[in-house]
DNA sequence: GACTGTGGCCGTGGTG
DNA sequence: CACCACGGCCAC
């Protein structure tokens, strides 16, 4: 049987077969074009890593193992150089690590006892020794890395003339390569995999292990085309008491992408609120019926075989609870011997597509806390509704109405335990509703974080789950690929961090300007890594071969001598998003606007990977070593590129207004109306463009405002007339609505040309808030708030203080969410502020005189330029100088009609007092 | 075994 | 009052 299949998940299992043997077999999750879940079994395949010029006595420690399948001799590329190294396969993927714990090489200086003169002049010698010093009795030997270390060792015996501390750091020990790439994804790299294969193979019959339509064992892969099938998407929500933990209700809903068709489960409690003396009996009941609860829910998990698990707040909430519960009700389950701490499970919650538990991760240094059960992609609702809407505030009820106008239904979460008591079918639509919620807001067509997802996996060539986790993964799996098909070695990422210099930011000119042209650099740090050939495989030491010296001296080999393997992926992922985008424009054209959209969302995950493989050379998990000579490398050439269209503008007498890392804003009194701005930004646009650079003409202001560097506002009117606003107040997510609205609104008088209205309006708005005339829910700040113990003064923080108290008042607190309140009183220190409650009255008075104070901040740096600073805002008396701004004067004589020369720099603070 | 990067503004609290 | 560090969020 054959079947076209897009893959979800991966994993892997180790089976002890009848003679003893272990099999490990690679298991694959997905979904195929006839929209049915699969599992397909990949048996045979061995986990392997490379170990560089193992010394004899490695070696032979490798080949004594009983877990060591085989040893090869391989040769790899290594910074250039051809160089042995030993593939070892072990009996199963935890002996990776396992060996790697036990022989890995940590150390790169040799320090020798005594050692010949003669040995020492070798030493001195060999081209890879960075420094030979002689201190003491003792001699040492310092290299560039451990792979020359290990090298000197072997070939000079260096081990008889270390001491017995040192030589048990190097004795019987190795460089490990390429012994941290993650099982599976070794599989799908070596069988290079897509995410959409083809896979043959021999169907067997279900059995109650995997939960899927189909169970494969495969022999084969191959190409085939992309497609996205339809998935089954399972949302739920939990009800517990906060007092006694227990839960009261499960419920799930599910629809199937298919048919459209949707199906509900209430999952709940016998037993009505718990209260705080019960009986031993009673306890006991109530636990039963809480297994009860557990197993139905897996059980109802397992037979409708969703391909996504969803829920609001689920990786904080929901899923700790099932999890906690499952650890009280059943035991700590089972967890595999080979597990450390950081990964848990229970096995009793086995609702994935095996028989595995889901288990749970927490990273380390940030506490964030994930899921997984194998087989299906947990999503989590609030997660993708911060990333993809970036909504100021984020509760359930707000986002909610925000998006379809419907909310939860009105039950008071902090007192469940009287909720259950008083109206338990109540509380159960009301589980029902949260959970069709989350639902509805994962699949609505501003978010669509699934089909995103899907969209990502398609240039990542990887299972769904996989490019969820994040960049690097995606990354890796092109790059990887490459490497192992031209035998380069792959490095294990030395953790070391490194500061670099990044973009190059204009010092902004400030003011009111007019016909303003704007260009930028198309996918610039990609264009420098193709332009300059940047690459760990083209990086050079030697200048008689370099082809190319970044400003901070690193050198790389021209195209024809060593084509990178970094510009011909940047190279490929940029072609590709040029087809992408043609395919859009053309289903645009034939009017198949769903294709369009699919394109659109194609050649945008393409761009985000283009993008992120700068960043990924930034990181101290990047494997190759010479990361600290590739992003700063690609950054200062394109500092280079950028300053050189700023200073040839200038020399020309135009005048730079703003630029940031790609782009640059100027404007020319020569020319003043669009068709001239646009004839000399092609003009400019033609000049700068070479190669692979393409510089932009992308927009034409008749106005353009801007106070600091990445704060800016304009009116364009070419390509197409609009707001532009970047930096400011109302692309901010912690600023009042209040601040928000009347700020656009003084943009867009500003931009019209009248300055006089913008400062009356921002005069009246001001001195409304002032007498209170302002609806409370426009005076909501909203802030995220971390994990408490993170902050170095928790007590200073107005947001983290709320955020405490919301947790006194019961209801749960969410490190990392947003949590929206009102500022009672501004001058105290700290400030005071009331929580703002989704369904609860808000009713405390907040300080109006701080709002104003804050919206007079905000808005005097925009009607500074025209005589008006915080101060007159808040008097409402200054009307000076305004003749300087004008919409009806001749275009200016020189320059600008307001430039930051003109402004006087009034910085003070005002009070309410000065009037009131 | 998770994890893109640097540059920048501005409100706030703390210090001298 | 000037200055600084912190924290949040933004531009690219």
């Amino acid at each position: 049987m054959t079947f076209d299949v897009r893959l979800l998940d991966s994993t892997y299992s180790v089976n002890q077969k009848d003679d003893g043997v272990s099999e490990v077999i690679v298991k694959l999750f997905g979904k195929t074009r006839e929209n049915k879940s699969i599992t397909i079994l990949c048996p045979d395949f061995k986990p392997y890593f490379h170990v560089f010029e193992p010394s004899p006595a490695l070696l032979k420690a490798f080949k004594d193992s009983p877990d060591v399948l085989s040893v090869e001799d391989v040769t790899l590329e290594y910074k250039g150089s051809q160089e042995k190294f030993a593939k070892v396969s072990v009996r199963a993927p935890w002996m990776v690590p396992k060996f790697r714990g036990q022989y890995e090489l940590k150390h790169k200086t040799i320090t020798l006892v005594d050692p010949p003169e003669e040995l020492v002049e070798k030493l001195r010698a060999e081209p890879d020794v960075l420094e030979v010093s002689v201190l003491n009795g003792g001699v040492k030997v310092s290299t560039e890395d451990r792979v020359y270390s290990q090298k000197l060792i072997n070939r000079y015996g260096l081990i008889a003339y270390m001491d017995e501390e040192d030589a048990e750091k190097f004795h019987t020990k190795g460089v490990f390569f390429a012994a941290d790439i993650v099982f599976t994804n070794r599989f799908i790299y070596d069988h290079d995999l897509e995410t959409c294969v083809r896979v043959s193979g021999d169907l067997m019959e279900r059995s109650n292990e995997y939960t899927t339509d189909l169970l494969l064992k495969a022999s084969r892969f191959e190409k085939c085309d992309i497609f996205t099938p339809k998935l089954k998407i399972l949302s739920f929500d939990i009800e517990s008491s906060i007092k006694y933990n227990n839960i009261y209700c499960i419920c799930l809903t599910v629809i199937n992408e298919e048919d459209g068709s949707r199906q509900d489960r209430r999952i709940f409690s016998e037993f009505g609120a718990r209260e705080l003396k019960i009986s031993a009996e009673e306890q006991k009941a109530r636990d039963e019926d809480e297994r009860r609860i557990l197993k139905e829910f897996v059980r109802e998990v397992r037979a409708l075989d969703p391909d996504v698990i969803t829920g609001y707040n689920i990786n904080n909430f929901d899923l700790a609870v099932l999890f906690e519960r499952a650890n009280k009700l059943f035991g700590k389950g089972g967890g595999k011997p080979d597990e450390e701490k950081k990964r848990q499970s229970n096995d009793e919650l086995g609702f994935g597509r095996d028989t595995l538990g889901m288990s749970r991760r927490e990273n380390r240094t940030t506490g964030f806390v994930t899921w997984d059960v194998k087989g299906r992609l947990i999503l989590d609702g609030w997660l993708s509704v911060k990333k993809e809407l970036r909504p100021k505030r984020e509760g359930l009820g707000y986002v909610s109405t925000m998006l379809f106008n419907d909310t939860k239904d009105n039950i008071d979460s902090s007192h469940m335990d009287d909720e259950w008591q008083a109206r338990k079918d109540e509380v159960i639509h009301y589980c029902l509703k949260d959970a069709d919620l989350a639902l509805r807001i994962l699949t609505h067509p501003r978010i669509q974080a699934i089909s995103k997802l899907m969209d990502v996996a398609i240039p990542a060539k990887l299972p769904v789950k996989e490019v969820s986790g994040g960049q690097n993964r995606m990354i890796e799996s092109l790059l990887i690929r490459m490497v192992d098909r031209e035998k380069v070695a792959v490095p294990m990422s030395s953790g070391e961090v490194y500061d670099y210099e990044g973009g190059f930011v204009y010092d902004t000119k400030p003011g009111l300007w007019e016909w303003v042209i704007g260009l930028d650099f198309s996918s610039m740090y990609p264009s420098q890594v193709i332009k300059h050939n940047i690459c760990f495989t083209s990086f050079t030491k030697n200048k008689a071969e370099a082809a190319h010296t970044s400003p901070v001296g690193a050198m790389f080999l021209p195209t024809e001598k060593r084509h990178g393997i970094v510009p011909r992926m940047v190279e490929g992922l940029l072609t590709s998003r040029k087809q992408a985008k043609a395919a859009m424009k053309k289903a645009k054209e034939e009017g198949n606007l769903e294709q369009a959209d699919y394109y659109n969302r194609l050649q945008n995950a393409i761009k985000i990977m283009a993008n992120a493989t700068y960043g990924y050379f930034g990181t101290k998990f990047c494997r190759w070593p010479y990361n600290r000579y590739i992003a700063p490398s690609i950054t200062a050439w394109a500092r280079d590129e950028i300053k050189t269209v700023v200073t040839t503008l200038e020399s020309r007498g135009y005048t730079v207004i703003a630029g940031d890392t790609d782009s640059v804003f100027f404007t020319s009194k020569e020319h003043r109306d669009l068709e001239k701005c646009k004839l000399l930004g092609f003009t400019v646009q033609q000049e700068f463009s070479a190669g692979n650079m393409h510089l932009e003409l992308e927009k034409v202001m008749i106005r353009f405002f801007a106070h600091a560097k990445k704060r800016y506002f304009g009116k364009i009117i070419w390509p197409e007339e609009s707001l532009l606003v970047r930096g400011y107040e109302p692309r901010r997510t912690d600023s009042f609505d209040l601040q928000s609205e009347t700020m656009t609104k003084v943009f867009q008088l500003v931009l019209d040309g009248k300055p006089e209205e913008a400062v009356n309006y921002a005069k009246d708005t001001v001195h409304d808030t002032i007498k209170g005339k302002v609806d409370l829910p426009r005076l909501v700040i909203s802030k995220s708030v971390n994990e408490f113990d993170s902050y170095d003064n928790p007590g200073s923080l107005v947001h983290v203080n709320v955020a405490k108290k919301l947790q006194e008042m019961g209801y749960d607190f969410t490190p990392g969410m947003k949590t929206p309140f009102i500022i009672t009183n501004g001058s105290a220190q700290p400030q005071k502020a009331e929580p703002v409650i989704e369904g609860v009255q808000f009713t405390a008075r907040p300080d109006y005189k701080y709002y104003a104070e804050r919206l007079a901040m905000a808005l005097a740096r925009i009607t500074e330029p025209f005589g008006c600073d915080e101060r007159a805002l808040i008097q409402g008396n200054s009307q000076r100088s305004l003749e300087f701004f004008c919409d009806d004067k001749p275009a200016p004589k020189a320059e600008a009609p307001v430039h930051g020369a003109n402004v006087k720099k009034v910085k003070q603070t005002a009070t309410l007092d000065m009037f009131m």
